[in-house]
DNA sequence: GCTAACTTGTTCAAAGTTTGAACAAAACTC
DNA sequence: GAGTTTTGTTCAAACTTTGAACAAGTTAGC
């Protein structure tokens, strides 16, 4: 029950119907394959000589292809059809405070090649050093003629429309324009997202068959706590690309000092640096940004405490239970406001959710407002290597098979 | 950029275009009456024919008529198209916990007659006397034979698929079927909300022509606090409707205990409960749910309150300016995790914006995690009076108007 | 009072869809 | 090898938009 808009409309012209459709055609290759087109045309109800055209055309252009021939009981037998995603390359950039990863990716979002290395936080040498390694990696793996896109998450906030990257905290980047130098040096359309919102994109088009649902929230709890949303199969951007910074929703008004500014925030609660100044008894505000104080501690990460707190550390163990209470409670405001259908969270803290699952749950149970939102599931991240890569690499693949806008 | 649902789709059928076509005619007419099918045909960068062909079929349908005809420098003169909004009744009908409102609508939203009647809390007696009132009125004003549905807002979350109510604590309902035996008696379509959501339904569909922007939150702050989202012209309704309670947000998980059971809910510190409980220094969790003590304070309302404060009762004051500020701090909480457009809210305590204004927006600074956030406009209900029965009758309307939906 | 210019609204054929049926191709059963 | 079943294609009909021409109605200018 969507309102048109009656000053950004989109009139039905006589190819409407057929662009419509063929975009139907192609996802239901992608989620069914291997599929014939008889049994396209039984899904979508429509004469198989339609789907002949349509098969056709997107075969011609390139983006499915016939493979093997399928058995049946009686009859002639059906030829598969299957998205083409062998030689369609994507190249997936992941920028973090630390370090920067580059995949390549086939167009079905399987890892091809992986390369790391230390970001350098000046963005025009980070420029320099990215096209480089791109144009490097395209050659040694013969994919410069068919890499289709490049895509990039940043873990803060950008706008995607323009690429420009207007504040990422981590990286200490404002009003950073991020496409036009790189378009311009490798020739390739280039998508820039928040990456919470990639991850979001990652499971919506890369996640397993079957299993992405229609409705849900991706929350990321990493150095910093984001959210992406995804209401009716399309990801909320926001007016101002800034949606889904949950993680800086109030707990307590007199709560820890959070490293954006203000006072209790969720993410002061949670993300990996609370947890471990929970552990070591810091004062979160004291701390000199995204640092514990020097000496061993300055290396020690979530995955350390994690490892400490299964091999019996009690202390670990409580500190990883206080932020699992929080998130319980954080995530339990936004089933309330949101209602989704899952939940999918990412981060180090995830490979904990054996230990951490029923004080979420118990927290959870305490504030949402139903019982059926205190049920509402929560799932792993699909991905759980490089999520944030997958979403890059989604950004480039997903305009491909989106619904046409109409009306 | 939304993904097509591979296990529900719609396929284009040879009238889709058509379809699409005419719901924009029908929406430009709304939006841009009086207008002609030529300026339609420039508005819509189509031939003249088409647009003639859609207005005559619509005029036929009964959904638009010709008017007068217009003026013009030179030439042929232009016939101008309403959309036809007399001779087509809605009854719009808002449940509270203390008085039913009923009111007698056109297909504009405009008041035909309204009236009022002390709630009967038995799901059953309530029935009957909103049916006998029902009928009264539409015979009283001729509306029985061009009625097209009723409308019905209720504070609780509502299915708005089945038509029932599943939990309204304010009326002390669950899982209340309320369509089925309205519409046995009526005979008419019965549509039943949640009140925020259709207050914002009421600000898309029926705010003035050019200013309702098409992703924006509307926030109502009465007996409880909630909110309808709206984006990209899109009410979210949530998985099990749930959606848009926000109301149960924390704010201090060590504040004041709600209503609903839990703990330092935003609602615990905006609601007029609350805000007379800060003043008469009463525990909110100490009430009898929904009432002050007896005496005269048991009929103080927040417009009494209100009007102290105007009158220079520096408590009163006090009061009303807390309620401000954690206004202002939930609403950043929303801002940040939505960013919509604009800002719709709705209550009792809007009458005293200009006091609450820059406590609100100084609030609002404070945690906003932009400026731009912290400036997103912020209005007043379009609908001072009786913003839930407007929206009532949206959810009547609207079906009308809204987009087909496709692919 | 007449003509030219201009705008509105309608009419008609062409091009591109879906729709529905018939038909050829391929494979199995008896 | 005939009959049956399923797949995939072909062809005409019905319904779109598209693009042009045309009739109707109005003003300006002479």
């Amino acid at each position: 029950m969507r309102k048109i808009n009656p000053y950004d409309f989109r009139v039905a012209k006589r190819s409407t119907s057929r662009e419509i459709n063929r975009q139907i055609v192609l996802n239901l290759v992608r989620e069914h394959q291997p599929i014939s087109r008889a049994d396209l045309a039984r899904r979508m109800k429509v004469g198989r000589n339609v789907i002949s055209m349509i098969v056709n055309e997107l075969i011609a252009d390139g983006l499915i292809y016939e493979g093997a021939t399928g058995e049946t009981v009686r009859g002639r037998k059906p030829t598969f059809l299957h998205v083409r995603t062998q030689d369609r390359f994507v190249i997936a950039v992941d920028i973090r405070f630390s370090r920067t990863y580059l995949m390549l990716t086939d167009f079905g979002g399987r890892q091809i090649a992986l390369e790391t290395f230390e970001t350098v936080l000046l963005p025009d040498d980070l420029i320099a050093e990215l096209v480089e390694r791109m144009r490097r990696i395209l050659a040694t793996h013969n994919a410069a003629a068919n890499c289709e896109g490049i895509g990039i998450a940043i873990p803060g906030i950008v706008d995607h429309r323009t690429g420009v990257v207007l504040n990422a905290p981590a990286l200490e980047w404002r009003n950073v324009d991020l496409r036009t130098p790189l378009a311009k040096a490798m020739g390739l359309p280039i998508h820039i997202e928040n990456a919470p919102k990639a991850c979001a994109l990652a499971e919506m088009w890369l996640g397993a068959n079957g299993t992405a649902p229609n409705d849900f929230i991706f929350v990321t709890v990493s150095d910093g706590v984001g959210v992406g949303i995804v209401i009716n199969g399309e990801l909320i951007r926001g007016h101002d690309n800034v949606a889904g910074e949950f993680g800086h929703a109030p707990l307590s008004l007199d709560g820890p000092r959070c490293l954006c500014g203000s006072v209790g925030c969720w993410e002061a609660y949670i993300s990996n640096l609370a947890t471990l100044a929970r552990y070591f008894g810091y004062d979160l505000s004291r701390l000199r940004p995204k640092r514990l104080p020097r000496g061993e501690e300055s290396d020690f990460t979530i995955t350390d405490l994690i490892a400490r707190a299964r091999a019996g550390d009690e202390r670990a163990r409580s500190a990883i239970q206080g932020t699992a209470r929080y998130l319980g409670i954080g995530l339990a405001n936004l089933l309330n406001g949101l209602n989704p259908e899952c939940v999918y969270i990412g981060g180090e803290i995830m490979t904990a959710w054996d230990m951490i699952e029923p004080v979420v749950r118990k927290a959870l149970a305490e504030r949402a407002l139903t019982e059926r939102l205190a049920q509402t599931p929560i799932r792993i991240s699909t991905f759980s290597e490089y999520p944030r890569l997958r979403g890059a690499a989604a950004l480039v693949t997903a305009p491909i098979f989106a619904a046409p806008r109409v009306a």
